[in-house]
DNA sequence: ATACTAAATTGTAATGATTATAATTTAGGT
DNA sequence: ACCTAAATTATAATCATTACAATTTAGTAT
């Protein structure tokens, strides 16, 4: 019951059903904090000791190419993982490293389908200073 | 007169000038194709013998710093650089790997704002098929 | 023009994310 | 219960980027 909800999930794309992608999957669902693959494979490791970070990296691919789950490349410097839900974009903060959700579609698409591309992903990413440092500074420092 | 137009952009931000960073920013001017580092290393490298790696990483950096380029994270793997010109956004092809210009800005900006966030930077990826490459299939295969 | 100095350049080594490899284990079908 | 292709694992390799320390240089002051 605890796993039954990923267990389908990869059942409807026939994927191969193992415990590592089951935690990896429910990982995902829980943590919608866009972690890295090191992140999740330490967090999975301390109850499943045997977890190798290589099958971090393949299940993540295999459900990346199935279009269970979104890559994230805002940092530059590693991929950051999302469990795929309603279309999003993201805002990094430069001072907390914190990843937010902006709900919003992209109503560009519309150009770059027009020049006669196939668009098959779209990544909206915002790069700046979060509310909350942002306030956090005004305490500091005086508006 | 060749680099005068690069030796004023250095000046405007009062950017030590040096005959590297001029290469550099000569090359992205000339080459609008989205290098990666390596590639503007080795290309320059022919000319200027001496020049080092490190040296095209800290200008790169430099540069970026004071708004005279941007830089790319469309493929997750390694950073692309691009003169400053018109916003724009970037397509990246799967089957050629070309990184092509959408001159579209992005209207979604307010949505971010509204919730507090200072917006710094812009990013906008699309990753598919190519023009090019979907003519190139129907001409081998068939429509 | 010369001398000075902080900053830039250079070559090399270190880091860190990701991928390749090969041996072992296992999921799912017969 | 057995078989086999696929998945997992540990380890090593790769590749982009950064750190470091010695050398050179741009820009300024003398
Ligand atoms: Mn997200
Ligand atoms: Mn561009
Ligand atoms: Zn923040
Ligand atoms: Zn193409």
């Amino acid at each position: 019951m605890m796993y039954e909800k990923y267990v389908d999930l990869l059942k409807e794309k026939s994927i191969k059903i193992t415990p590592q992608r089951l935690e990896i999957l429910r990982y995902l669902d829980k943590n919608r904090n866009h972690p890295t693959a090191y992140q999740i494979y330490t967090d999975l490791k301390e109850n499943n000791p045997s977890l190798s970070k290589t099958t971090v990296y393949n299940s993540l691919e295999i459900l990346n190419k199935y279009d269970i789950i979104n890559t994230i490349s805002i940092t530059g410097l590693e991929t950051r993982y999302d469990i795929k839900n309603i279309i999003h974009h993201h805002f990094m903060c430069k001072k907390c490293g914190r990843i937010i959700d902006i709900d919003i579609e992209c109503p560009n698409i519309r150009k770059t389908l027009e020049q006669g591309h196939k668009i098959e992903e779209v990544h909206g990413y915002f790069k700046g200073r979060c509310r909350e440092c942002i306030e956090k500074e005004i305490d500091q420092y005086g508006s």
